[in-house]
DNA sequence: AAATAATTTGAAATCGATTTCAGGATAAAT
DNA sequence: ATTTATCCTGAAATCGATTTCAAATTATTT
């Protein structure tokens, strides 16, 4: 614990910079005193000080992650593509979990920015384009993963909500459904409005009348999903089909369903968004959007490796990734 | 980004010292220095270097934890206890993901020591009690969750798997059941080793003869659990009750009943084990064992942080934590 | 064998803060 | 008014590594 670089150069009667020469392969050093270096480390179980270092080298080699919800699979899926290639590029990931509130997202990026990592990756952040603009523009390394940031030196990576909506909505449609429930996350985030947005143009697309008591707010879970189909099935609405923010929710209104014996997909079609893993396995399996989720990460955190190296700005910095239906049991039913 | 303490200093007229000062409230400075301070600060936008301050002060008020997945709501809820206690406590928590690698856990492991952070914890380590051990007595802080670890510096907490599993074929058995399928995560980890031990108790218990072939392995996900399940089934064994190691798996279960049209619980009465968020939520609603996920975090933590600050260590530092048994539609009915 | 080039090595500066120690200013006590 | 105690402040040391620069060593060329 106590071992320090002076006690190895000490034990091993060379200098500290040449240990540091060993420890690092920053520059050659002889064999023998490589050999002679190597074994003083050895036997004083020597852990080289990484605060130290990074102050003198001004890097870390790690990157930090700020996440909303640390227990939700979508961004644990978006994280492990992030980690596995930075790993790669020999960049350590550390991840924050803001709680989904404002301020302990804005401390953890405190935290990160003040050196502690080399960049920090903001996944569906809470603060707004203004306020991460203008800490980029201290001269931190961000990208964004989940929204659409003007500013060029952020790389950013998110989905067209509004185009699978409509795919989501049209193969409802193509299935003899008119009536349509929109089953909302937050209202407040933007993916929601986005969402909401490509509901409603599909919808004039085919001539369908929009219903706003067809629209309820869940919180992007299971109970969210659960209760705002009850708040709808005791208001005695018609509809014949659901199209939930995303498979938690989903998952809720096969709950409210089953309590109340109605059919999924003959009574009821229903469709989630994400893909998550649980979708295939419940009954009737769940139709969905498949996000490429590990590819967002992956892509992204590639880019911002890029640019921190060659410490320059990319042309191409933001990504508008497609998503794709995946129709299954809970849909796979056509209304005559 | 270029703006350090000094510079603060001379645009107050005053001394880096003072900066620090009033930066830290370490000691009092007069209320007129102190606002030339703040208002120096707030003109240059300046951010201490965090890397400079933990280098001297020989601390980071933070705490690493290392999870095997970041993917997995169970670990994911001892998080947040942890986080909660920590952050309450003035400590913000990075969390690292090691992906079911023992090559990287050793690696995450070792970024946190070299003074990253003040203390780690592993949650679920795949590494020996030994190396732990070796770990701490270089004279990092360490802390445990889910093993029992014999070393008086070492906190840790882990459930009384053996406790409970009796207790899961007890309810079992009292609903009629004898052939209770035993599905197992990995063959390796200590958890599947000790809850195999009470099904095995439990059965001696009761009289129940042992059928080595009612035991298959999955790995801890619904994929495993739907695999194991159909091994099961084409083999055409007698069984009547399946006992999995947590809901994921329990989940695959359903599935593979659903495809061959065996009522749960009619037909199969099937119990997990982690009370997993979805176990509410899918029909039959999955009767489990509610671990107290959350509150291990909580008391883990504040166990080390009470033993960070007092220098001491307690007598009092491992727990054993019970897990309560929940019935719920998958096992609520009775053989004849 | 001498001169030159290339390679190793070490002393000292450095990264950017905190902290110690001592001196100066101010307040309290005589 | 002088002494004593208290409070603020700054200069300099420090944390533990890396990195620069120059000296020393070794290798190569003539």
């Amino acid at each position: 614990m106590d071992i320090k670089i002076v006690d190895v150069a000490a034990k091993a009667g060379v200098s500290p910079a040449t240990v540091s020469r060993v420890l690092n392969e920053s520059s050659s050093v002889t064999s023998k005193t490589k050999a002679k270096v190597m074994k003083a480390i050895e036997e004083l179980g020597y852990h080289p000080n990484a605060v130290a270092k990074n102050l003198r080298s001004q890097k870390s080699m790690t990157i930090g992650v700020i996440v909303p919800d640390i227990n939700a699979s979508y961004f644990a899926e978006i994280i492990k593509g992030i980690e596995n290639v930075a790993y790669a590029s020999k960049y350590k990931v550390i991840i924050c979990d803001a709680e989904n509130q404002k301020e302990k997202e804005a401390e953890y990026l405190t935290l990160l920015m003040n050196r502690t990592v080399d960049a920090a990756i903001l996944i569906a952040p809470l603060m707004s384009d203004e306020e991460i603009c203008q800490i980029s523009e201290k001269g931190y390394s961000l990208a964004v993963v989940g929204r659409y940031i003007e500013h060029d030196r952020i790389p950013c990576i998110y989905t067209d909500n509004v185009k699978f909506s409509k795919e989501v909505v049209q193969h409802l449609v193509e299935n003899g459904h008119r009536d349509i429930v929109f089953l909302s996350g937050y209202a407040e985030a933007i993916d929601s409005y986005e969402r909401l947005e490509g509901y409603l143009k599909a919808l004039r697309d085919h001539h369908i009348p929009f219903r706003p008591e067809l629209i309820e707010n869940g919180n992007f879970n299971e109970e969210g999903g659960y209760e705002a189909m009850k708040r709808l099935f005791d208001k005695n609405l018609r509809f014949t089909a659901v199209f939930a923010a995303n498979d938690e929710m989903a998952l809720g209104v096969y709950k409210a369903c089953a309590e109340r014996d109605i059919a999924i997909p003959s009574q009821l079609a229903v469709v989630g968004v994400d893909n998550n893993r649980i979708s295939k396995y419940i009954t009737p399996t769940l139709s969905t959007v498949n996000q490429p989720k590990y590819t967002m990460g992956a892509l992204l955190v590639e880019k911002l490796i890029d640019q921190m190296n060659e410490n320059q700005f990319h042309d191409k910095r933001t990504f508008k990734v497609d998503s794709e239906l995946i129709v299954r049991g809970s849909s796979n039913f056509r209304r005559e």
